[in-house]
DNA sequence: GTCTATAGGTGGATAGAC
DNA sequence: GTCTATCCACCTATAGAC
């Protein structure tokens, strides 16, 4: 079998770094830890981070980078076991999830919200995300439409776009009221009609 | 006629540091601004400041109550000209555009990646803010239910978070592009898929 | 109400020893 | 790689004169 293309290798110190500093920024946004926070908890000095990572704007251009090669490592694997649309629907929106019964918000959206404040390296790095996330998804509702398994005006683009939105602000409200129920709720919802929208309407009460 | 009650008087110092720290807090964040940053635009000292709001917490809590007590008599104000419902809801996504195109994003959507650093105050008002929509809209669907101008599985309540949770995902995406058409395209397309799903469908290419 | 002055703390970052 | 020590900018907040 061949092995895929491995990165080059990252220190345990520098991982686990990038652990910690990766649950703070999805809790307390970026500008809401500091060199501080990750030495506290690691166990070892202010100074000694800077060794790993020079700046917080290089920091946070490896979080996110990290962050996003492991997304879309993931939206890889969805495709492997040749599901239905809904089915690789459903295991997008599991990813969320995923997220959030950990108490965290998706890095990415988090940081969207920071966006004016980031270091540009970390805002291309944001951007990169939600454009592979919506060629992902492009591809998929492309895929589905051809199969008739979805109907919708417009661009597989455009529905894409509305589907990361949606589950993006889904995800954050839930985040803030700490209660994941409430994102799987919308969420189901969400798919629900916009995939059937037929159905939707027969059930409507 | 009778004139509705009006809050307690606000001296207009005080009315131009929330003007200035509400614009800061739509584009950076409660924590990405200072009352540095405050001081230097109104042309006053850091000192004045805490004069009209003793601490940070406290101004975030009036900034905050202020948007929100707007927002809801925009609210009422969508109502009074007993629109369709179709209206009301369009109406609704208007205020969120209006937002967007001053190139500022919802304040308590801002607010709500921030949500575990903010003092409990200003949570509270948050939340509030989210409660208060919910219930607006919740009315709104219950009525257009009634109407039967839209149709949908379960709760309006259910629906009406599912509507706001979109919306503001969809907005905070395109506030990190600053692109507010990105927003217009999603909302429309939201809408014109929820209300309407079997001329959705009919749609579809 | 606004000012000057300053306290007391934390932010990211660097120098240089080990 | 990690440490101690330190810098300097910035933060929120207060005291007290005007």
């Amino acid at each position: 079998m061949t092995s895929r293309p491995v990165p080059a290798a990252v220190s345990p110190t520098a991982t686990r770094i990038l652990d910690v500093a990766e649950g703070l920024a999805q809790t307390r946004g970026f500008n809401g830890f500091s060199y501080a926070d990750i030495a506290t908890e690691i166990g070892i000095t202010k100074a000694s981070l800077h060794y790993h990572f020079p700046s917080k704007a290089e920091l946070g251009r490896a979080l996110v980078r990290r962050y996003s090669e492991r997304f879309m490592e993931a939206l890889t694997l969805i495709e492997g076991s040749e599901p239905t649309f809904a089915e690789k629907l459903r295991r997008y929106v599991d990813l969320y999830e995923a997220v959030l019964v950990r108490n965290r918000m998706c890095l990415c959206g988090m940081l969207a919200a920071e966006y004016a404040t980031l270091p540009e390296q970390v805002q291309v790095e944001i951007r990169s995300f939600f454009d592979r996330n919506e060629e992902w998804l492009t591809r998929v509702v492309e895929a589905g439409s051809r199969e008739g398994a979805v109907q919708f005006p417009g661009t597989s683009g455009e529905f894409a776009r509305l589907l990361t939105g949606s589950l993006e602000g889904s995800m954050l409200l839930a985040y803030s009221y700490g209660d994941p129920e409430r994102f799987v709720e919308s969420a189901g919802r969400l798919l629900g009609q916009l995939l059937d929208p037929r159905m939707a309407a027969q059930q409507s009460r």
